[in-house]
DNA sequence: TTAATTTCGGATAATTATATCCTGTTTATA
DNA sequence: TATAAACAGGATATAATTATCCGAAATTAA
């Protein structure tokens, strides 16, 4: 579904949000270890993730990563998803072709249409903030 | 979603099922031709499909591949996929967990859940033969 | 100003997915 | 039996993804 890239990008902006709640800027290495993730790998994730805008960096002694606290709410799923993955997964078609339209479909475009719509609300819905509250109260996990 | 080698396995089921119901086998130079895959890729996937006993081939002069008529109401998407791509896409975490399920979720865990079994649902319900109806009637396209 | 800390970014390596090539084996027909 | 047609399958090549390494640049604090 997800490249390797962008799971441990949800993951990654996951763990900031939590972190960013408390005021504290964060590591890559706290972060991939925290996520169970390679370290220098998550490094270059959140280099993209710092570049699309969805989390800042800080160089120097007591810096880090951080989300903004006013745009966890507003920061959705599927905004990482498309600065990691491209939207190809909102957009594309299920069997690769390259124009596939309701002119042109392919075999399964309307099969995959209400699969493609749910998937694509879900993720425009689906906040940061909501999936960091799951973590902080322990509902949810983001290893093993 | 799927990987390419799923995507021209699709296809080319599709494509053998329609010269199936012609009574007419089909070999991987014509099949890549029509779904536009490369030809000796295309020919492992169809070495594979024969093992997991979707399409059934036929060597030596007038041989080639094809699927047995009454099967094609039977094989279902979600058969192709399995034996290409294996069941992640089924079962897999979407933030690829090693353990996620209810007593221990990973954060989208919940959210998922609705899309995947829309696409369960979807894959198991969808048979060759509907889509392999779809290309005759001139409804839907297998390249471009 | 110096030292310590931390991200940035280029280079490189390893792994997996995709794609090609070539030879062997099977089979139908003449 | 000979021959041509067609799949099977191993070996290899290429591309994309995933992962690591290291020095440079920036920042804070002593």
């Amino acid at each position: 579904m997800f490249s390797k890239a962008c799971e441990y990008g949800i993951k990654a902006c996951i763990f900031i949000a939590i972190n960013s709640y408390d005021g504290k800027r964060i590591s890559p290495r706290d972060i991939s270890k925290e996520i169970a993730s390679p370290q220098a790998f998550t490094a270059k994730i959140l280099q993209a993730l710092v570049k699309s805008d969805i989390v800042r960096s800080y160089k120097g002694a007591y810096g880090g990563f951080e989300i903004d606290k006013s745009k966890l709410a507003k920061i959705k799923l599927a905004h990482i998803v498309a600065s990691i993955d491209g939207d190809q997964v909102f957009s594309g078609c299920g069997l690769g072709l390259e124009i596939c339209n309701e002119n042109h479909p392919c075999p399964v475009h309307e099969k995959f249409k209400k699969v493609r719509e749910d998937l694509k609300f879900m993720l425009e819905n689906t906040s940061l903030e909501e999936l960091a509250l799951g973590i902080k109260s322990g509902e949810a996990f983001l290893k093993t």
